[in-house]
DNA sequence: GATCATGTTGTTACCGATACCATGATACCG
DNA sequence: CGGTATCATGGTATCGGTAACAACATGATC
């Protein structure tokens, strides 16, 4: 059994040509309805495998919707990559990922990768690029998307929201909740473009509304856990003793250092407020509940996916597509 | 710049044949120096990206490793996505993964298309399928991995350990802090085969070490999330408030029923221990800690890389590996 | 009976990269 | 100087499915 049964193989034992194959499984609807049932018989005693390598050799036309992502053990994108998956699923796309480890320069090379599939298109999460990664997805003329964030010079479609006015919502609250001295926890600026965004954001808007110079707390490089939210918390206990307020750049850190923080003697709200970002399982279930932000991760691949297979099957036009969505602020306990 | 440029379009340019433009951007040593560099000067010039469906086509070889999982959505099964991504980081092999939804009707599908991609092994996590998928399989004559479980009836080679066993671990230290009555949280049998090896693992070893019985409590089909864990215990409080230990079939889920627990006046390890599965970061950060067993993820997808590309690249020979791993029991604050 | 529409099947060529073999050029040997 | 090894390059065929067109049979229509 281990020479691969083709389109050929079939035909010559049901004794028809092979491009009457072709369309008796296609159910392409000019071939005989016995001739069909036939050929379909012959193919599956032969345990006919379908190769799609060929036919998209052969069509031009790989199937394949390429996506970039910055890491795989993240709720958030998870979260995307699931929506996204279940709005294809209906149509013949088949995702086919890169992780970049939040590195532009893995990214450079994961998308020169996928590009040699020959995707359909190709979806980006984030949009901060080398200027080759931004070259070789131009001359591929492949529909883009950039998505989780608004791109300053976007290369094609955009569906994601602004990670800095986001911020906005949550300094807001703290403000009005009389928080006054707030500290910022995220990742180093140069890992983290979407968490450096919301640094910038709520250093902003605590300037606008006349609130005390965020205090900045970096915990390295990306990716932001739990474990990094707890350490930074432990090693800077001193400093965010004079906060009232500590902005966390997404849940699983706001959970690490609420552990911390209580583990010090700290009483949330009481002492100090916490917010997170991302409206994570853990911020909802956790005592006390997280104060966070939902930004529609969910809607995210929703959108992107029935917008990348409109534009592929030819239903709606080319034209580039800017989708902004606006976050949602969860108001919880950590807020008091 | 909507036409894509081949290796003939190089050709031309350069003045060589195709032929001597493939030798040449593969590094080929039979191509002149001057040549090649003239080449790959041409083929910058024009942008040229190479394609690997006509190369995949050609030599009848994909460059793809089939994967199947249950969830995006969890961190065990992210972590082994991780480290066999990283451990196929030098190959020149790129995963292509398919998610099942804890369905075995679904990855039959899956496999289905996946196989269509003429994959050059396939990865498939969890050891029950329908018959169809196993037929499926069989006749595809590709190395088949079964990664963590230890089917009953292996396809092909085995990389895992025993969820049933993995459990005794967790009895006899429940046991031997005097723990009696034990409950086991986890989704109903029939959406999440390895979760229900846990619950047979439970009951056989509290039998085996003469506690009371189990007391089952399921929380609807999988995945088994924090979420179901906090509401499980909600709803079930009454027979709950008979218990002394909780065994929850992930982190998660126990971290969920260890929040309701604590909710309704209960505290852990004081009136109720809890125990999960799976050394999630939660496990470590919350507190109390969570005592856990730790399977390995990791390994798993380091294992499976290592072994597959061996396989593949010829190293190793094709006789079935079968690693069974031991799962580590990490002791926490929950169980006193 | 000739003409034409319709339904069904077959033939040929092609997608892009490359294995295989052939060929020409150069170097080196006795 | 003829013969042969070595190096560099080119020509051709091929992988599996399918678009485009051709061919044929059948039946309907005038």
């Amino acid at each position: 059994m281990s020479v691969r049964v083709t389109m050929r193989d079939i035909a010559k034992e049901a004794g028809v040509s092979p491009m009457t194959v072709s369309r008796a499984l296609k159910s392409d609807g000019s071939v005989n309805a016995k001739t069909r049932q036939m050929v379909q018989d012959v193919a599956d005693k032969l345990g006919y495998v379908y190769d799609t390598t060929a036919q998209a050799f052969r069509a031009q036309r790989s199937g394949f919707l390429a996506l970039t992502l910055p890491s795989i053990n993240n709720a958030n994108f998870a979260t995307t990559h699931k929506a996204l998956t279940e709005s294809l699923a209906e149509t013949d796309l088949q995702l086919l990922q890169g992780i970049t480890n939040y590195d532009v320069v893995r990214e450079e090379q994961m998308v020169r990768q996928l590009l040699a599939r020959r995707p359909d298109a190709m979806i980006l999460t984030g949009g901060t690029h080398t200027d080759t990664t931004r070259r070789l997805l131009e001359s591929a003329s492949i529909p883009v998307f950039e998505i989780w964030d608004i791109p300053e010079a976007p290369i094609g479609h955009v569906i994601g929201f602004s990670n800095s006015d986001a911020m906005g919502l949550i300094v807001d609250h703290l403000a009005q909740s009389g928080r006054q001295r707030l500290g910022f926890v995220g990742a180093s600026a140069d890992t983290d473009a979407r968490g450096h965004e919301r640094r910038l954001g709520t250093i902003k808007a605590a300037r606008e509304r006349g609130l005390a110079e965020v205090l900045d707390l970096q915990i390295g490089p990306a990716p932001a856990t739990m474990s990094s939210g707890l350490e930074l918390v432990m090693r800077e206990i001193d400093r965010i003793r004079g906060l009232d307020a500590l902005v966390c750049v997404s849940d699983p850190v706001a959970f690490g250092a609420m552990m911390a923080l209580e583990c010090l003697g700290l009483t949330i709200p009481g002492d100090i407020a916490v917010t997170g970002f991302g409206n994570f399982e853990i911020s909802r279930i956790s005592r006390p509940s997280i104060t966070t932000l939902d930004v529609g991760a969910q809607e995210i691949g929703t959108l992107t996916g029935r917008c990348a297979n409109e534009i592929l099957s030819g239903i709606s036009a080319q034209d580039a597509v800017i989708e902004t969505l606006t976050p949602r602020l969860l108001v919880r306990k950590t807020t008091g």
